[in-house]
DNA sequence: TAGTGGTCTAGACCACAGA
DNA sequence: CTGTGGTCTAGACCACTAT
């Protein structure tokens, strides 16, 4: 897809990894080999093992070389930027959304200093799988960045629609994961079977040039929760 | 501290902005400025941009310039690798630890798999804050990794002993997250004022050559619990 | 000692934003 | 058009691991 040789290095190297072609526990190629596999300079392939690294792929050591890591752990990987979307694909199981509201409202002052912004979409979805419904979606956009939603887009997924149609970049996401009391909302819009609590997972999602233009508030049932994060020491 | 001269531009330019001297929402000087500022060449000033960038204090937009981030929202950061010391230390309260358990066990078949061991060391120690048991933490060490412990060093941070006394250091870890009904054991070592459900952090905790030496259970209560992520799309 | 990864340099060309 | 960051090169020296 992009032209860019590390990257197009990044890719073989992940495929001959995840095709065992390197196996976990033994080492990869050196600096040296690979800059003569890929015909390239040191600096490039360098670019590739580190983004090699920061996913999990490998761990460099120096004077020994780049050991490759067991990736059993990641077969659900949630951790960075996914969308309902994205995840019920990866689960492989029938999904559905239903879209309980869209409309545009004036941002409360809380959310106002979180965007910066007055206008605002609001968009609450609960999102069902094995006919039970798990997740409540409340999303907050920003109008001058989203001027256009309908129902039929929030059914479907409104990252696709905002990335092939209006060519918006989400860039990076804050995250914040806390458990609240379940509210009257969550237990007429959720299956909580008796449940009490709901896991809150907040987010602020800003674009490319690094303004934000969206807030989500994402309401789990607790049993159906997971999260995985992998994290790196940087030194 | 390092020697480094990226890390050293990093941490000049980490004080800067920490320090106002660079203002949310404004630009960083331009890479060919920094590099003048800094006297060095263009490559290392990009190290120390991308390691801010990374770290979340500026966002890089091509023909732009880097943007300074507003940091407001990490007044609790526990993403990436904190222990609890560390995490009381920042909250500035008063905090305890109480060691429960602290022997020698052979690895179940579970545990070995992860930890590819059997000779383990199991820890289990309560987290006292304001006077309440919040979290219960369950330890393995491999104990060629890790030969002496006591119930000192326990009560204190292993962590420090380890990367102290030792020269163990830590490079990475994986975490899962997920919800789990609270046990027997949660009930008697937490103070759970009734919750029915305790929030399992999981991790595995890997040194700088690759290899596992720890894995952790760590179990909060409800609503002490909250975690921070930044997420970045890495292009 | 030979081989590994870590840092650093001085240059080059490209893609993009803005006046 | 100029200035910005993104990629790439061909070297150099250093720190560490193994033998």
């Amino acid at each position: 897809m992009k032209s860019n040789k590390y990257q197009a290095i990044y890719q073989q190297l992940v495929m001959k990894i995840e095709g065992q072609d390197f196996m976990a526990g033994n080492k990869l190629p050196s600096e040296h080999e690979l800059m003569e596999l890929f015909r390239t300079s040191r600096e490039t392939v360098r670019k590739a093992l580190n983004q090699l690294a920061q996913n999990g792929y490998i761990q460099k050591v120096r004077g020994k070389g780049s050991i490759v890591l067991t990736r059993d752990k990641f077969d659900f990987p949630i951790s960075g930027l996914v969308s309902f979307k994205e995840l019920a694909e990866k689960m492989g199981r029938p999904w559905e959304t239903v879209v309980h509201e869209l409309e545009t409202v004036d941002g409360s002052s809380d959310l106002e200093s979180k965007l910066g912004e007055s206008e605002l979409w609001k968009v609450v979805r609960s999102r069902r799988v094995d006919d039970e419904s798990i997740i409540l979606d409340k999303d907050y956009f920003i109008k001058s960045q989203v001027p256009y939603l309908d129902k039929k887009i929030c059914t479907s997924s409104i990252y696709d629609y905002l990335e092939s149609e209006k060519g918006l970049q989400i860039a990076f996401a804050d995250k914040e994961v806390t458990v609240e009391e379940a509210t009257d909302e969550d237990k007429q819009l959720l299956d909580l079977n008796g449940l009490t609590h709901v896991v809150v997972v907040k987010s602020i999602v800003h674009l490319d040039d690094a303004s934000p233009f969206q807030f989500t508030e994402s309401r789990h049932r607790l049993d159906k929760f997971r999260f995985v994060d992998f994290a790196r020491r940087m030194k």
